[in-house]
DNA sequence: TTGTATGCGTTATCAC
DNA sequence: GTGATAACGCATACAA
């Protein structure tokens, strides 16, 4: 059996497919009662359902957000979800997701892809970087002329609404926290610095620091900080008293890593993150890092993007266990 | 501007319509070879892209795929819905996400909605309960007769193809590994008992296990494992030897609560798990826990639904710090 | 093999 | 206020 469609409501009541489709989506509210009653018996009576793709056509523009994440695995991006998915659901939006890998292209090729869906807005929450890049700019570019909504994760140079995470400020504000607690020769540990992320963290961090300042570079994941910390130089090691990963996965990263080397954490190294994911509190010792409401920056997209304005982005310094007064 | 469409394609190549739609779409591979290249140039001078919404509506069907889960901010859920994105990418699918809050009725309502997508595959992720929801199983079954493909992940008693994790062997043998460690007075740290999963991995454990067995409910997560702890009357927690929480989420919850408390874990009281999510590795102790492959789970569960056989998920048990030989 | 014509389920523009 | 009817963009019987 086939699903009903409005045509079979209309029938059923004794209506113009016109007057049907009135009732159904609410759009122009001119609908004299008895005949709205009997619009809406029928639909239960025959357990209609809109068909949302039909709809899309019509009216030239579905009701979906497009999610674009490096990574739904990583509690940074699945944190942003969340918050996405929710504030989707508020609006009665449908929410798809799409996975970058952490490539540029494939980013691009993505945003390609799925223009062909029509969304209403498109987040790009995966890391900008530093290098243009012609074939993402120009899908964007199309898109946006075409209607679309588009919002930014992170700072940027795209002409479009942007939340910006204030990843220099935060860091800088970190860095000075630990010199304040006696902490002078700092290693940072970086994912690759064409990604505006980890050099603004970096770099805010190196200010707000001052001292000495190794910076070593790794992938932006748990798995790249831990090969990072575990191919360094001993000699370097045993010169730092503190390690700032970009990120807490590479922070987490980098303790299981200093772990197996036999060096006690924050006995001998300190060690720092960013992000406020739920294992920084889990992880022993708990760890010093930026609190960033990650949930809510992903309603505030979507609220960015239905051109509501959206609550500020407040960072919060969370000073725990891993990195004691010295 | 708007966006080129398949008869501008048509037009600029001199050909019909439906020409124009047999070489761009690839289904019946019928086309002369000069009016393919031609209707080819022509898309890509006019940067044609198909509207994917259009072409559902034609078709009768979607290329999405919904997936349901509880919480995308828990790993369990997202290191399966990375699996799901994945397999999705490779058959050119798009992934539609949907969160249930761990809600029956919030579950029953989104499939409900989600029909409207026409979705070509709906795989279900959260947590099956021991009690029928006619809701749900009548969308379901709506679902199904209009040709969509249901996948539903764990033990279930509903009518579609299903993905059994066999939570209840895994856990038993998990019981009789710690047994014979020398562990002989559990507690089972459980979500409510009308979660199947839940049940199957408190259940198969006490069977493996032997010995003493108390069990205390709490929410499904971090922090229902917490407070479910942190409530613990200090006569039970001293009569205990080992805590076995049937998700490595609860696990986590419950060694932030033991240290709370001031008991040394895993000196006083053992803990282990179930999952073997990112964070096992990284908390201290590293968690005992039985291993399933989350990605792999999320991307058989689209081959399932894609007719394709799955490969066989196999657990495996993972023996860690958190539970020394005693 | 190609083109014509019709249909997919809705919305929206008209007259009435 | 309501009802024909033409879009929306594409797929596909059927005829040529």
């Amino acid at each position: 059996m086939d699903a009903a469609k409005l045509e079979d409501v209309a029938r059923e009541a004794g209506v113009s497919l016109a007057t049907a489709s009135r009732v159904v989506n609410g759009s122009s509210r001119v609908v004299a009662e008895p005949y709205r009653q009997r619009v809406l018996d029928a639909a239960a009576k025959l357990d209609y359902r809109p068909n949302r793709t039909a709809q899309a056509v019509a009216r030239g523009t579905s009701n979906t957000v497009t999610l674009v994440v490096s990574d739904i695995s990583d509690p940074f991006f699945s944190a942003i979800a969340a918050g996405v998915a929710r504030a989707a659901s508020a609006a009665d939006l449908v929410v798809t997701i799409a996975i970058t890998e952490r490539d540029p292209d494939k980013e691009a090729e993505l945003v390609r892809s799925l223009r062909e869906l029509r969304p209403r807005v498109m987040i790009l929450t995966g890391s900008r970087f530093t290098t243009a890049h012609p074939l993402l700019e120009k899908e964007l570019r199309g898109y946006a002329e075409q209607g679309g909504r588009v919002v930014v994760l992170g700072r940027n140079s795209l002409p479009y609404s942007s939340l910006d995470l204030r990843n220099a400020e935060a860091a800088e504000a970190l860095g000075r926290a630990l010199a304040d607690r006696g902490y002078r020769r700092f290693l940072v540990l970086a994912g690759r610095h064409d990604i505006v992320t980890s050099y603004d963290r970096a770099e805010g961090f190196a200010r707000g620091a001052g001292g000495e300042m190794t910076t070593v570079f790794g992938e932006f994941s748990r798995e790249g900080a831990y090969r990072a910390v575990m191919g360094l130089d001993p000699e370097v090691l045993g010169r730092i008293d503190l390690i700032f990963a970009v990120s807490d996965v590479m922070a987490v990263g980098a303790i299981a890593a200093l772990r197996e080397r036999g060096i006690a954490v924050p006995g001998q190294v300190a060690v720092a993150g960013f992000d406020d994911i739920a294992v920084a509190r889990d992880v022993t010792p708990p760890l010093t890092t930026v609190h960033l409401p990650l949930e809510m920056v992903g309603e505030a997209a979507v609220d960015l993007a239905l051109g509501r304005n959206a609550p500020a982005i407040e960072w919060k310094l969370e000073i725990r266990g891993s990195t004691p007064a010295r």
